[in-house]
DNA sequence: GCGAATCTTTGCGGCGGATCAAAGCGCTGC
DNA sequence: GCAGCGCTTTGATCCGCCGCAAAGATTCGC
């Protein structure tokens, strides 16, 4: 029950996708499971980049802080995503933190072991030049919004992805399914507390968001999409 | 004397490092060799992505325009680099432009025969992993200083990483080696070139820089790099 | 060498959003 | 069940930067 679950997550990461019964085994072997409640830290910013994760259950939060102490979030990760994609790279230290943000269960895979796996697997490295693509290609797109879009549409945007990523239909709209403060969103758009909280309201009186504390329910998606998109 | 220097250059690339001369050969020959005048376009964000360039000589700039017209600049690759990286993770398009800035040389290669590559010689497979995570780690970094940083701050960070990448040393200062517009320097930091023309003439007043037409020369980088890192 | 196109500079006014301040609300823990 | 902490809301003020406009510099083509 245990392990079957465990093989069940790692093949349906686009990492290990297509990788043959018994090197998955193999795999399964050297890898290590971990559970973290609400808060716990997986890796900090700065520690030796020794082993990556593969979200089993749950939702991560990643960020970096820089000199000054400033904030900023680079993603939330959640089932058979990736945390600590620098071990893939062979870099040496972790250049972001990994909190949980709601009660998880994460698989741990060793530096040694994926270089080695991907030396002898080829298609796992070739997988994994894919996924870390698909996260550069992500930045770009969150690149051109801070920079060419104002707080509100960026603020939207954010939110609908979220809602994709992590959206649970409920009878009110589409309900984002961990705990994101006014500051979560304001660390992802570059903008403070204050601004998400005004632009929030504003929706709420429209009716295109419901939210409260650590809590936002998209109403209308499409009206919400429109306002992302539209020019300004 | 022309194959003798593209094995060169593609050897001294961060994708194709170590890989065997026989290899090599193989290589080169499933390349193609490309002149770029200044101005001429390599791909268009939109294209099929069939082929990716190692750039031997000169500057390529690789720009993405939104929806609404506007145009951000992504980076700008210079000799040893790679242009069109969506070929290496399998896309199906280009998601951006790249021109050359200068007079440039560049080695095309197409998807089938980067794909075969990487299948047969899993280091190479290794070696795309770690020059994409270089490059979302940039665009990290980017994203961070867009999120907290003030404009000025940014088009200082932004002039010093130029200088890195693309300054020549002169009895000025250093100066960055390709025409570079205040236009530019706006698509690169999200803020208007009327700002990037004024912070530069503050600067220029303060002796920091000497800049004119297209053009920009670091005087004295160690103060440029403390108003960049001071906090605000 | 002259005109046109492109790039740059600079002034001015306005506004989006930051900052500061303070009160309201909702969990959580004992 | 109440105290206290953390999150949110909302107001008031201020300023960094944008947008517009127009003139000045530099390069290019013929």
């Amino acid at each position: 029950m245990h392990g079957t679950a465990e093989q069940d997550i790692l093949c349906r990461t686009d990492l290990f996708r297509g990788l043959s019964p018994d090197s998955l085994r193999e795999l399964r072997r050297s890898a290590s499971r971990r559970r973290l409640a609400i808060q716990d830290p997986v890796f900090h910013q700065g520690d030796p980049a020794e082993t990556f994760y593969v979200v089993a259950e749950g939702r991560l939060r990643v960020t970096q802080t820089t000199a000054d102490g400033q904030q900023v979030i680079i993603r939330y990760v959640g089932p058979a995503e990736l945390a600590g994609l620098a071990v893939l790279a062979g870099d040496d230290l972790h250049p972001s933190t990994a909190t949980a943000v709601a009660d998880s269960e994460v698989i741990g895979i060793s530096r040694a072991a994926i270089r080695e796996i991907m030396a002898r697997h080829p298609e796992v490295a070739v997988n994994a030049v894919s996924v870390i693509a698909a996260r550069y290609r992500e930045m770009q797109q969150r690149l051109r919004e801070m920079s060419t879009q104002n707080v509100e549409r960026r603020i939207a945007h954010t939110i609908l992805r979220l809602a994709r990523e992590a959206g649970r239909r409920t009878a009110r709209g589409i309900e984002i399914a961990f705990p994101l403060s006014r500051q979560d969103l304001a660390e992802m758009t570059g903008t403070t507390l204050h601004t998400v909280s005004r632009t929030l309201s504003a929706w709420e009186s429209r009716g295109l968001v419901d939210s409260g504390r650590r809590r936002v329910v998209v109403r209308r998606p499409h009206e919400l999409a429109m306002l992302a998109d539209a020019t300004g």
